[in-house]
DNA sequence: TATCTTAGTCGAATCGATTCGATCGAATCG
DNA sequence: CGATTCGATCGAATCGATTCGACTAAGATA
């Protein structure tokens, strides 16, 4: 019925109906600038008759310039990513940001294609948060100044002026290493996040760190350094239990000899909990005869024990994130901001055996 | 240097660099109709002289009708929400799925505003995949059939013609149900997932789950009666190992004296979890003194046992809700699809102990 | 009463790309 | 050699809303 053209309605139809210009119709419906109570009166029912929901999202962002929406890249595939509630938290955190602004949050994972992520050149995007990634952080940094796109990276060196949310990892994992030392401990392992894209297992060397771009874990790797220069280690495939569980399996099991390490330094709670777990399935407690520090301080369902660990405020990392985009949106340029993560001692760590 | 317009260049700036019209870069960029490779190679390299990044996706949505994005609407807050596995596995289902028109997934959060979620009214949405959020569902539904944007729901009745990724929730249970008979044990109680949105915990009553409209706990819930119509349960606030902690508590501490369930079915592999946990704090063993059934066949990180439960294929739940978005996208009208779990006999189920 | 506001509306340009139909030249065919 | 065709390119309309400047009356002021 009506003047249906068999295509949804759009402003001008609304407004036409209505009477009125569709500038007017506009007005109305957006709120700003003046319109007599009775003309919007006049706009809404045309819409109602209509079944006009309300402006084409694609046709406001194409005139305001603006699409409300925010990528958020991650570099795995999203049930990787978010295994681990350190990116949920985070994640979270850029949500709750960006909310007070009515922006939305795309999902966007850097691996998507095989050389640049598609989305990211072709998405309608305001601005984006890069959860430091570091093999395509330099490509996708490119692609946006490039395309006029503000950006956040957190945990990841983006050089120049892309605004970074950092964490003190060298240092508090230097003050988990200390009160390892404290305790009387020398032979200390370290199980490593992955360093490189590749997710390859193998020990950490000193040459694999130097060649990674994988600033979280070179920087934790290094506070370990700081006390144990000798500290041997693994690198794992990701940060979960299961790859802690192989870490744990591989630097305490019987393998070698007399040396086996009397306490572990996890680069994250995940990986602390799977060298627990490897640590019970061995036979050996914890922490009479292994001490394990992790890092990030989330609570790891199922573990039975209050690790040691460094706790970092995952959620508020993101949050900043978030602020930082909507403050880039405002055009304002934020400045970089470095948390700090607080030592919680918990039932982990103890002296050595003697 | 050059013609610098202050602001990024436009297509429009490109062409006339290379002395084509606007049509013809359009043609030369897009890869659409014949250009010959002179020209072709005229307008890149234009293009690149002008760090010309390709064209505005605003524009592009605007003039093709597709925005290359697909809202996913999750009723909690994200850090909610991703806690269970079970809905990170069916997000990277959908990513999958979606992945293959190049589209990415926008992150909604229904309960954004106070009464319709600001996004699903505003965002340039191509399609949208509902998870099974009841409170705002119907709205939801309603709002997006308006907009004219097609709709998937994942577990939820979303009523005449949008497709459904539905799972044999009621059938599945029972037949965890009839392996507690076939142990004999006769006192089982339930704990279930939250009922309404507001999450109130709570005894689990017939008229609670009729009032309800969260169908996977209400089909459940009956699915378990079907074998135990007397079991008693309790309502949990989220699907948590804390959840469960506490609901265990409940069911198996000294409150009922004599009659403590000798068995529990709950309603997802993280209340299972937590349950088990409850009875070790109590003193109790699993299955000895009382045998645990979960939901989900979800790795519970950190939990000792093989947990007896019924794996439900969530990612592919998630990928053949991203299936259906495609289809639909492709003008098709794709069926609703209803999965079936598969029943797993772990470690945490048993006879009573007589 | 004449002039100055000012609230309310409207026209028209604009955002940046896509696309359909038209045009023009060259190559092919009878 | 004239006619047909096909490939390459261009013009102009279009997608749907926003917004700035102009215009009209009605009310305020002198």
């Amino acid at each position: 019925m009506d003047t249906d053209t068999a295509s949804r309605p759009t402003l001008a139809d609304v407004a036409a109906r209505a009477g009125v210009s569709p500038s007017t119709a506009s007005l109305a419906f957006s709120g700003t600038g003046p319109v007599s109570g009775a003309t919007r009166e006049k706009v809404l029912a045309a819409a109602k008759e209509l079944h006009y929901a309300g402006p084409d999202p694609r046709a406001r962002s194409l005139r305001r310039g603006r699409s409300g929406i925010v990528g958020v890249v991650i570099d795995e595939r999203v049930s990787e990513a978010f295994r681990d509630p350190v990116n949920i938290a985070m994640l979270d955190g850029v949500a709750e940001a960006i909310g007070e602004i009515d922006a939305a949050m795309l999902l966007l994972t850097g691996t998507t294609g095989s050389d640049t992520p598609v989305s990211l050149e072709t998405a309608p995007l305001d601005a984006v948060v890069l959860f430091g990634c570091s093999p395509t952080l330099e490509r996708s940094v490119a692609l946006l100044t490039q395309r006029g796109i503000p950006a956040v990276v957190i945990e990841g060196d983006a050089g120049d002026d892309v605004p970074e949310i950092a964490l003190d990892n060298r240092e508090a994992t230097r003050l988990g290493a200390e009160h390892l030392r404290e305790l009387g401990h020398e032979r200390v392992a370290i199980v490593a996040l992955p360093l490189e894209p590749s997710r390859a297992r193998g020990p950490l060397t000193a040459a694999r760190v130097d060649a990674s771009t994988v600033e979280t874990a070179i920087e934790r790797a290094r506070g370990a350094w700081d006390v144990f220069p000798d500290a041997r280690g693994v690198v794992t495939a990701a940060s979960y239990v299961e790859e802690g569980v192989i870490a744990g399996r591989e630097l305490l099991g019987d393998g070698g000899g007399g040396d086996r390490p009397t306490a572990i330094i996890a680069q994250s709670d995940l990986l602390a909990a799977g060298v627990i777990r490897a640590a019970e399935e061995l036979g050996l407690t914890v922490p009479g005869d292994v001490s394990v520090v992790g890092f990030d301080g989330v609570a790891v369902d199922g573990l039975d024990y209050d690790l040691t660990t460094l706790s970092q405020p995952s959620q508020a990392k993101g949050r900043a994130a978030g602020d930082a985009v909507v403050r880039m949106l405002a055009g304002e340029r934020p400045e970089s901001v470095r948390f700090t993560s607080t030592f919680h001692r918990g039932g982990t760590t103890a002296p050595p055996r003697a």
